[in-house]
DNA sequence: TTCGACCCTCCGGCAACGGGAGAGTCAACA
DNA sequence: TGTTGACTCTCCCGTTGCCGGAGGGTCGAA
């Protein structure tokens, strides 16, 4: 006795998974739920029962925004570890992108706060040539997190091969293409003593013996976490603009306090913003 | 001594607001940050220095997924209780959606979790024609709990004032395009004695006093929150596919036991799928 | 003058569908 | 056996908030 299942409309279909007919169509076209069969002659899809739990799964991953690439990714792990990995992995940036909208609000509760921001204190400074290790990449603002700490890691391990201590805080530079086009070169730097030399190793890792430029810079000390650095940025900058003549250089930020694990409002950071030398 | 605030290129602005070049002659398109200056012969966009902060809130509005439109209404608000009441109104949607999304993880781990689902009781039943008090519209599925509770306060309120009791608990049917295109025409309803009429006042205010058509269903149980409710249609719909022939007819939804508070948990819901009755 | 950096305006594309037109199909009732 | 009326099909366009790129003008310092 051998009965198959079932096969209904797409109509029907639609009842029995909250998912809207046009969605059905839809992950059809792009290969997320194929119907069981489709009607040679007139075009009619039809979806099986036991697509159903299927469906429901692709629901739930979607109302998570789930892209759907991944969610063709989960329904065709071949294990359920696999598939609770990529499922993880969706949740994790979930929370991240979570704990970055709780930053968002703080910050946006401090601009409206009326508090009128005290007036940003901002010194020029020569700065001599500085020998760090460094590494660089092109990298968009969205992955500017991550590769930091990366690079960062990096930066410290070679730094622990070579029989020196640091030479001052980590920092990065910024082109402005960075700004402008949210993509740009970004060095991540530590300074270290004259001399100093990474392993060869370290240098196929990605690590440079390089120097950074001198010159004269406007400086001011940005309190807290990023997502308020537009505020540092747009005071110096329009002091910059004010009061000296901007160069094409970028930018550059040296972390000297960094944030207390979850609490960026500790961090201090240096924004070092390059100027015309006065003549 | 009058001294202007100075402008600067499209470029720099980006530098001062973290906001990139596209970005800025998107909302100058838009008309949410219109340059201080356009130079009329080159179309050089020119931002004055004032203009920072107003960008520096945009960008916040904006990662908070603020829709443009809404941005626009915050820039223009008349006083700052507007302009607070626009921005709290936002942070709700955003909490609720959270919430929203809390639901469905729990129930992605329910259906992960591999409990296979105890099979769901299904009984077939033939219902006597019901008198009933009705709110009746065309809802989105977006919008769907929102209307529901509005409808709900006033057939409670419509019930008050007749002198009567309800018949049975509250509950709601829900048409076919609800589900296939995620919008369609859903009657609130609570049944009352045969004979009771609701005030002049409430049925101006749209309760109706109808019969909800008898006939032969399928029923099932549903536990727990909205955010399961796919399972419950599934495993009923395919109950009735394979054991009778279902109609057109609208389906209806009978709310035993609502969520307590927070909890959707202890929640008890009737599903009744309508079905041929059989010769 | 000349070069490289900067700026302009289109035009097209993205994700994940929804709306709607125009046309073919299905099933139940008369 | 028609004849509805509900159902389904395939395009094609619109949505939101930008990004990428082409093709071409501008600016400023050497």
């Amino acid at each position: 006795m051998f009965e198959p299942d079932p096969v209904v409309s797409i109509g029907e279909f639609s009842r029995l998974t909250y998912l809207s007919v046009k969605t059905l169509r839809h992950y059809h076209d792009v290969g997320l739920l194929e119907p069981a069969a489709i009607d040679p002659s007139t075009g009619y899809r039809r979806y099986s029962l036991d697509q159903v739990p299927r469906a429901h799964l692709i629901r739930r991953l979607r109302d998570l925004d789930m892209p759907v690439p991944e969610v063709r990714a989960v329904l065709r792990a071949p294990d359920d570890v696999a598939r609770d990995a990529t499922i993880r992995s969706h949740l994790e940036r979930m929370e991240a992108e979570l704990a970055r909208t709780r930053g968002v609000v703080a910050s946006l509760r401090e601009l409206l706060s009326s508090a009128p921001s005290a007036p940003l204190a901002v010194t020029f400074l020569d700065v001599p040539v500085q020998p760090v290790f460094a590494v660089r990449a092109t990298v968009a603002a969205l992955d500017a997190g991550g590769w930091y700490a990366d690079a960062r890691l990096l930066l410290d391990s070679a730094l622990a091969h070579v029989d020196a201590r640091a030479a001052g805080p980590h920092g990065a530079t910024w082109a402005h293409e960075y700004f402008e086009d949210e993509r740009g070169e970004v060095v991540a730097f530590v300074p270290v003593p004259r001399g100093a030399a990474p392993r060869a190793r370290d240098v196929a890792a990605g690590v440079e013996s390089i120097e950074l430029a001198g010159g004269r810079f406007a400086v001011a000390e940005h309190l807290g976490g990023f997502d308020d650095f537009d505020r540092t940025y747009g005071a110096l900058g329009s002091h910059v603009v004010r009061h000296a003549a901007g160069l094409p250089d970028a930018i550059r930020e040296v972390y000297r306090v960094g944030p207390d694990g979850d609490d960026p409002s500790v961090a201090r950071t240096d924004v070092y913003w390059p100027v015309r030398a006065t003549a």
